[in-house]
DNA sequence: CCAGCAAGTATTAGCGCTAAACTCGGACAC
DNA sequence: GTGTCCGAGTTTAGCGCTAATACTTGCTGG
């Protein structure tokens, strides 16, 4: 770890000091007199001091590091949220210690461990499973703060998250408004038991009258935009009569509009495609396409203030509470009957 | 930090043994018998022990923690690097902080004293500016492993990166070979001082005896899609006669390429587009996008596995190394005259 | 004129863990 | 029988820091 680290002692070696003193000049106690924390301080900076965040956080037993727990950084959505995470606890002095799990609970698992055992003060977590928080819930219980970034609002713990039920039945409501009656569904996030968005999706079918076909799902083993075309590939070969497609994310969307692009059916006069999240490349692809937005920051910034809540509230967590955020819809030509 | 913490202690109060016996138990010491072991790993597993690290990390000297340092997650191409990196990590039993540093030296020099306090075992840095590395080098003199992710192989520090300056001449390159001579840059790296693409871009021309018009570069003030389209503005405005851009990344080109389909401007017949990264969606734009690729994984595989040797080097790093990858083409419709 | 107090500093203990040094009771050799 | 060695632990010290307590002064007031 380098060479010879500066402590206290070195910085009281050199001033003549006891290193409590020092210790409290560098925290500006009142108790040791100004003059003298000047000089103290001075010292300090000459020889470049830096204090032992370890050493501190043994005996303050806190670490100013929160865990945060993602899935798979490789989803723009994410990204973005890590990044405002990030910024966020920085901005309120705390580092981020972040892993993924790969989508597979046992890591997930393994994940809270090694943050419980670095004594993050706190974590923020996309579990992988919405449902399976087994692992989670003695966190909470044992009044550890932690803070999911999507949930159910039944989960008995705190989270701060996007309404994707609402955000799906707003999406497929749209389409339906736009005179489509048979409309598929790609939805890569079944298969870990999240059903958010089928759910929506089934609503807004239901409360138009449709009935859901089965045959209209297609559950392809990823999110990215080749399982997207595998995706509209296994809808396309069952011959359903589907003129919309939902996409539960924009990767997947994607990969359904070049799908369509290959095989000479027109978006959106053939098939009309939407996606969920918004993310960037959304609005520059071969058909600019309709999707699901929401504040990423915001939500991630309202997640961080709900983290430092808890650890503020020390051994007493306050009855947990779940935020959904209300998500919009972002009409491009990909579902724009007139385009 | 949560109720009661199980400590060395009560595993030894439990079992009647001293702390010290528990903890050797723990770590298969061959001084415990075999037996003993056994009970004493019984007892932990009953009371749910997980060691403290911190403590650990405070006498061994070592936190197994690594910095990583990206200048804006945002960026696909970080993103990918930084799963990677996180992956690489996690399998040789480090944890990885991140921070971002917002693309300012100001906050990537906080960052990594922040980093130093934390007393992390090493750090991955993505440098805002290939040249301003006067706050990293100090560090390499003090014995510190650091690894770059992007550098000149005259740095001084170690690095494992693509070699942009080449990956940037061969697209160059083919876009001379495809009949351009009027070949506009698009490139918003430029105003942090990291010119290893321009000056590829500059070889392939000098090289082809073409000349370098300042008109036919553009230096948006950041890499987002909506930069590159402003880019384009720019460079069309000036009507310097440009039939082919050399984006420095995707976003940038997938931008140009939407502000080529809002003005009517045919790509590739009219334009052609080259962009840098390979990113998800560039096979996916409106037009299917030409750009330069690298193994993410390998660079990042390989930058772990250098600080790896630097962290095992100990007091006597060695000699510094640059790794340059090079890159490939991936030629799309976005470059191919017979498009 | 000295108890009482405050200001300024030093000493001590301890966070949870590990490494080094130490103890203690056999077994064994001669 | 006694010195030596070994196995199976225990005790002690210390990582760099903070918090609590202790100790000096010099001063003030009754």
């Amino acid at each position: 770890m380098g060479k010879a680290i500066v402590r206290l002692k070195d910085i009281a070696d050199k001033t003549g000091f006891s290193t409590n003193t020092v210790s409290l000049a560098l925290r500006e106690s009142p108790r040791i007199p100004a003059p003298t924390r000047v000089l103290i301080q001075q010292a300090a900076a000459e020889l470049h001091y830096l204090p032992n965040q370890i050493a501190k956080s043994l005996v303050s037993r806190q670490t100013m590091t929160i865990g945060l727990v993602l899935t798979d950084i490789t989803n723009p959505t994410l990204t973005h949220a890590a990044q405002a995470i990030e910024l966020a606890l920085a901005a309120r002095g705390y580092g981020t210690l972040f892993a993924t799990s790969n989508n597979t609970l046992e890591e997930e698992i393994r994940t809270v461990e090694m943050f419980r055992s670095r004594q993050v003060d706190g974590m923020l977590i996309y579990p992988t499973s919405h449902r399976q928080l087994d692992h989670i819930r003695p966190l909470r219980r044992a009044n550890y703060p932690v803070v999911l970034l999507v949930a159910d609002p039944d989960a008995g713990i705190d989270a701060v998250c996007v309404d994707e039920r609402r955000g799906a039945w707003k999406a497929v409501r749209h389409l339906i408004e736009m005179g489509h009656r048979r409309i598929g569904l790609v939805d890569s996030a079944a298969r870990h038991g999240n059903s958010e968005k089928r759910e929506g999706y089934l609503k807004a079918l239901t409360e138009a009258g449709l009935d859901y076909d089965s045959k209209l799902a297609a559950d392809p083993s990823g999110h990215t935009s080749k399982h997207g075309s595998a995706g509209m590939d296994e809808l396309m070969s069952r011959k359903t009569g589907a003129t919309a497609v939902f996409c539960t994310n924009d990767s997947l969307a994607i990969g359904a509009l070049d799908w369509c692009r290959r095989h000479g059916v027109a978006v959106p006069r053939d098939m009309a495609i939407m996606g969920f999240d918004d993310i960037e490349y959304a609005a520059f692809a071969g058909v600019p396409l309709s999707s699901v937005r929401y504040a990423t920051r915001e939500v991630s910034e309202m997640a961080v203030e709900r983290l430092m809540e808890l650890i503020a509230a020390k051994d007493a967590l306050p009855q947990a509470r779940v935020s959904l955020i209300d998500p919009d819809l972002i009409i491009r030509d990909s579902t724009r009957l007139g385009a």
